[in-house]
DNA sequence: CCCCTACTGTAAGGTTCCTTTACAATTAAC
DNA sequence: GTTAATTGTAAAGGAACCTTACAGTAGGGG
């Protein structure tokens, strides 16, 4: 109970559940949601009172079938607030914006050299996305934001970040300054895992992990149904994962030439690829593998041998139940690469997790970014200020 | 609300969070345990009665000084229930048994040997600590074991503890049917790493890890304050733990000879000494370096760097903002080794945690399984039921 | 076609649990 | 020896839930 501040706990408590009710469930009655929430059909109807003079939810429709009068639907009024995710890519952004209820109304793109800065490209990319979808950027309860990089999960800023040499510490304040509104910006290879986990391979699983294997290499660690980012906003950085074959990595330096990177990357994958007398990028080749090319058939198992490797130790410390391979080798190897390396791990320790590839379709970073934005726009509306 | 069940749920919240407050603050007056808990000086006073009712609380005093008539103090009855702790090792069984308030009464030790079978051994030790602290062994409320090996955790059960042939799946099943009351079993290493969260090191800690060096290797992981077992009860079986240097393990017989276990256990210490020309054991020689003999300097270092070899991985992994190292050699090793293990860390990745030794005195696997167990304890004492 | 049943939505009154205000009793300090 | 701060209890009040009761509506059986 903790000093019960003015503002009524319990009622907040039960709004929210309801709001997040309707968000998952869609409209329900005054009944349901009473059953739903917990409550007596009469209060849930005073706690949908309430909502509605907010203008947070409407009668949306109203039940068909059955005994008695047919029942009022109440839903989440979708123009309560909209949200603008962002992935920042080296050589491409791309932004989608929603509504409250995770409604996509339109997208957008930019080329990063067009733009002068980071700021100018988030406002050049927001402001198209916006117009596309028929809203003002005024109407956008928070920014949600994609990068490669490091956060500091202290401060939220970018650490920095090796890929774009102008996204800096700082650009956190010069976006603040900029919008005037919450600006988040997450790790690209955790916002995959809570892409992955929201509506993905890893829904409902307690502990994972997501491999994500592309140009770079990252871990999305998902502990307890939370993403976990370390003190430094550093887990998950297993490019630099000393492991037997590679060569030790040396400080902080980008580890493209040693440790677990230096193994499983699409670079090396092109390398490897041609050291098996193979044509064609690594990712090429992956694809032709999974699809029965017996020529590719030793490369791919070289392939699951490399990242049960560096996988196995992963197992090791944390003992997921589940492994989703992501990236574009994650997915060109699907369930085929998935199960070779499930059986890797199995053969080097006591911990195997099942491996799955990624269930996401589209950009697993800008869906990620957007459930992120969602989640913290929705408390900005949903939570009762005054 | 999740649909009040007819436990008054608000009270009860109450309640406990009062409890609590007097086990960690000692007694308190009716007027500031309501500051403490969030309640008027009046609900505050009714709670008190309540729990008195209960025979949980008492008045143990009155608070002197100050202006008024001297306030009651109200503190927790020690003899609302008693706990027995046990740290099951290959040759020798310690137990201690402490009352609902931390309190320990009394210790005792048995060689298990002498029994025939891991619930007569429990059964003696228990005996023998509860009739030394003058206690029946109905009084315990549960009782809290630590083991090596790994535990399952759906069920609570032993999976396998490869130094303890007799512990084996369905001692659990065993010692419930023996002793009828809550039995827990945990792994030895994740104990050691709660002891030192609630009372060591990494007190206060959201994000640490407790490196266990000693005959075995484990690790102990704990992520946002809680202790992370993993989805199989494998997490921290760093043993298995591939690293450069080392042959690779395979599949899950002990790592004896491979892996990070063939590089740092006591045994490989031993091997190691002798390989640099030193005499007597590997610990002993670590406790020589430490104390600044300059002979066992080389063999000091080379330990910090393959110590870091391993951590370095968890760290990329995980990226704690802590690294306790626990055991014999962490203990033997001190501050010493603590700051080389960190620095040789800082050299190999961008995750630098603080690495310090243990601050445990005692066995911190007894004092863990004490802390389990009265957690387990105080939620049954304290729950209301009926 | 009519009535019964099952359901919706609101009104009235009750319960739980916490709060504020008021006051007599107590004790250190002036 | 009076004063001021405190303690502990009593009485009244408010927040937020609940149950019960009832008028109104829609589908289905006779």
């Amino acid at each position: 109970m903790s000093r019960a501040p003015k503002t009524h706990l319990i009622r907040d408590t039960n709004d929210r559940a309801a709001l997040d009710l309707m968000l998952s469930n869609g409209p329900v009655t005054k009944t349901r949601l009473g059953e739903l929430v917990g409550l007596s059909k009469v209060t849930a109807g005073q706690l949908l009172t309430r909502l509605g003079d907010r203008g947070l939810v409407e009668v949306v429709g109203a039940q068909q079938g059955g005994r008695g009068p047919n029942a009022a639907l109440y839903g989440v009024v979708p123009s309560a607030g909209y949200v603008a995710a962002l992935h920042i890519g080296p050589d491409q952004i791309t932004a989608s914006v929603a509504d409250i209820t995770g409604t996509e109304l339109a997208t957008g793109e930019l080329d990063p050299h067009e733009a002068s800065d980071p700021v100018e490209a988030v406002r050049a990319t927001v402001a198209h996305a916006t117009r596309s979808a028929g809203i003002t950027m005024s109407q956008l309860r928070c920014l949600s934001i994609g990068t490669p990089g490091m956060i500091d999960p202290r401060t939220g800023d970018i650490r920095f970040a090796n890929d774009l040499p102008d996204w800096r510490a700082g650009v956190l304040e010069d976006l603040r300054r900029s919008f005037q509104r919450p600006i988040l910006i997450e790790n690209d290879v955790n916002l995959a895992g809570l892409a992955e986990q929201s509506a993905g391979a890893s829904h409902g699983v307690k502990d994972s992990v997501l491999a994500w294997i592309d140009r770079g290499l990252g871990l999305a660690v998902i502990v307890d149904g939370r993403l976990h980012r370390g003190a430094g906003g550093g887990a998950g950085e297993i490019g630099y994962l000393a492991v037997p074959g590679a060569s030790t990595p040396h400080g902080t330096d980008s580890p493209q030439h040693a440790a677990f990177q230096s193994l499983v990357s699409v670079e090396a994958m092109d390398t490897l690829a041609r050291a098996f007398g193979l044509s064609g990028s690594g990712v090429d080749c992956v694809r032709a593998a999974v699809e029965g090319d017996v020529d590719a058939e030793p490369f791919l198992e070289e392939l699951a041998r490399r990242l049960a490797l560096g996988l196995a130790g992963i197992c090791v410390v944390l003992d997921p139940e589940l492994c989703v391979l992501a990236g574009e080798v994650g997915r060109a190897g699907g369930s085929v690469l998935a199960g070779r390396v499930q059986k890797a791990i199995a053969s080097l320790g006591p911990n195997v997790p099942t491996v799955v590839p990624t269930e996401i379709s589209g950009d697993p970073v800008l869906r990620g970014a957007l459930q992120m934005g969602l989640d913290t726009a929705r408390d900005e509306v949903f939570t009762h200020q005054g």
